[in-house]
DNA sequence: CTGTTAGCGCCTTCAG
DNA sequence: CTGAAGGCGCTAACAG
């Protein structure tokens, strides 16, 4: 059907090696046969197969991608820039979503291992521990972006969340903000987990007490963060400023909000982490911490592609920092 | 190095080819050695390696998406519901950003062809005809979805634009606004020319004549929006409304109208093609056309594993009507 | 420096 | 109904 390795060294008047030796750029062919080859490779417009090539060599050059929410701008940042390292290597990129949910989560590695993926970047989802210590074990290159893995020495890209959210939470305190409650993620992740101890140590730095009834927790989506910031409501008194741990619940938070009346910082203060691109709204009011996505995505590709060139290198753990951008204007002491 | 199906063979008592048929869903085998082929598999915990499979048969089982932005969220959700029928069918997703670009566009599908892909879904750039006419001349299932390739017969999945701009355009100027700004993606593009069009077809069924002057273009991005709008203000007279043909361009305009320091609807009229989540705090303002993105990614995905079963079904073209949100109070007639 | 050859793991005739 | 055997297109020894 379509031209093959023998057909350019039929065309070139040379063996199926040589063709291989030239495209793959090794040394130790003649200048006139790389000509002809180039030549024969180009009339033909001979397209070499990578799947018989991956079969060849036990190994495909693709990089999958398994990220937990691809409509989430965090994350498709990521993907963003994992593409664009990717691609410049000619790795194509196998994008799966595990929408949080470690049974998929496992079906995809299992589909990629099948695939023979070079390697692997993951955002993992809670209590996949055993799924990654396998991998490890198993020389599969695999970095882990975002959250960490507890007990498995591998790659790593993560934030330093906690001095992010101890940063925030204090400049609320400090702007006289006393009842402070938190909308995190799941504290079985490790985001939500850092977040909360970040919350927990500027609380307490300053002398206040940690609430139960202030902290919501629940999966990271936008109707949680809605649902968790009313139902902090209906307590009296009511919080008087809010900390939202991810990107989506802020939205949800902010939602609920505006849906209850409240202006922000007058009725109540706001700090946030967030990765929306239209905070020009309310942006003047917020503290808002950014985490640096596509640097995070960036550095997880070249993990990835590190280890698999050289298996062998012991384990990295990347720790970027977030920017934080304090409201400007401080206001009420209580 | 890992469990192949010979191993399988010899674990259960007979040949490759039998548990190749077992595992394949054949019939013609007996209950018996079914069993127990299944039985060795799963207690090789055997795993079939999709790249010799793949080079055995000629095609994989993987569904390229290329799309030209993955960090817009009218694309995640296209990506998304690919993925989610992609995934039912064990097809794993590649995914590619053109980035409106039509040679990267070409890049990449060269490299889903080596890879050998089932199919294809794309957002074609502009100018990308001649690309998909070989793609279909040479059988290669392929869909393309949000924009037309004119000239070629092929599927498609698209939104009535037409519809959409004149109906929310005419909501414009029955409002009583009358130099209607359009701010719209390039032209070349056919959701560009259509939204153009629509935009036309409401202004002259109005008695209204197009001004050259009104009318900005350029690729569909954020600070674009911000631009065109900025210099759509340095007119005098300054429209006296927006509308905005794609959802990127609306966020940049939205932006610009707010450092104007203009109020929607009061100072400005605005109707807009959007896909984003927090237009709750501008939505009552606003006149929007959202299109029915899952869907669309849907019935792409739908349409593409249709083809790849049988590649000789006449091309289909899919329209799917956008939702329209008309503002809800109407205002001054002049 | 170049060519010959033996598989990579699987599916699919073709015999039995 | 089942097994034996021949490739799919490519690369990596191994000879020359």
């Amino acid at each position: 059907m379509s031209i093959k390795i023998e057909d350019v060294a039929r065309e070139a008047g040379v063996s199926t090696a040589t063709v291989s030796r030239v495209l793959a750029g090794k040394p130790y062919v003649s200048a006139e046969l790389r000509r002809r080859v180039l030549e024969a490779a180009r009339t033909l417009n001979y397209r070499p197969s990578r799947v018989a090539r991956s079969l060849r060599v036990q190994r495909s050059s693709i990089i999958g991608l398994i990220i937990s929410d691809i409509q989430n701008p965090f994350f498709t940042s990521i993907v963003r820039a994992v593409e664009d390292v990717a691609q410049q290597q000619q790795y194509p990129v196998f994008l799966c979503n595990s929408d949080e949910d470690s049974e998929k989560e496992a079906t995809y590695v299992e589909l990629m291992l099948a695939e023979q993926v070079a390697g692997l970047i993951v955002a993992p989802t809670a209590h996949s521990n055993n799924l990654y210590r396998k991998l490890v074990a198993m020389q599969m290159p695999v970095v882990a972006i975002d959250r960490r893995v507890s007990g498995v020495a591998m790659d790593m890209v993560v934030c330093d969340n906690v001095r992010a959210a101890r940063e925030v939470v204090s400049h609320l305190v400090e702007s006289g903000y006393r009842r402070i409650a938190a909308v995190l993620s799941a504290l079985e992740i490790s985001t939500g987990a850092e977040r909360y101890q970040g919350y927990v140590e500027a609380l307490t730095s300053h002398g206040l007490a940690v609430q139960a009834e202030l902290v919501r927790t629940g999966s990271p989506r936008t109707p949680n963060g809605y649902a968790m910031t009313m139902d902090l409501f209906q307590q009296s008194p009511p919080p008087d400023a809010i900390f939202t741990g991810n990107n989506l619940l802020t939205v949800g938070a902010l939602h609920a909000i505006h849906d209850l009346g409240l202006r922000i910082p007058e009725d109540i203060g706001f700090a946030a982490f967030d990765e929306m691109d239209w905070m020009f709204l309310v942006k003047p009011a917020l503290t808002v911490v950014k985490q640096p996505t596509y640097e995070m995505g960036r550095r997880a590709a070249e993990l990835l592609l590190q280890r698999i060139a050289d298996p062998t290198r012991p384990a990295q753990i990347v720790t970027l920092q977030p920017t934080i951008k304090l409201r400007e204007s401080s206001r009420r002491l209580i």
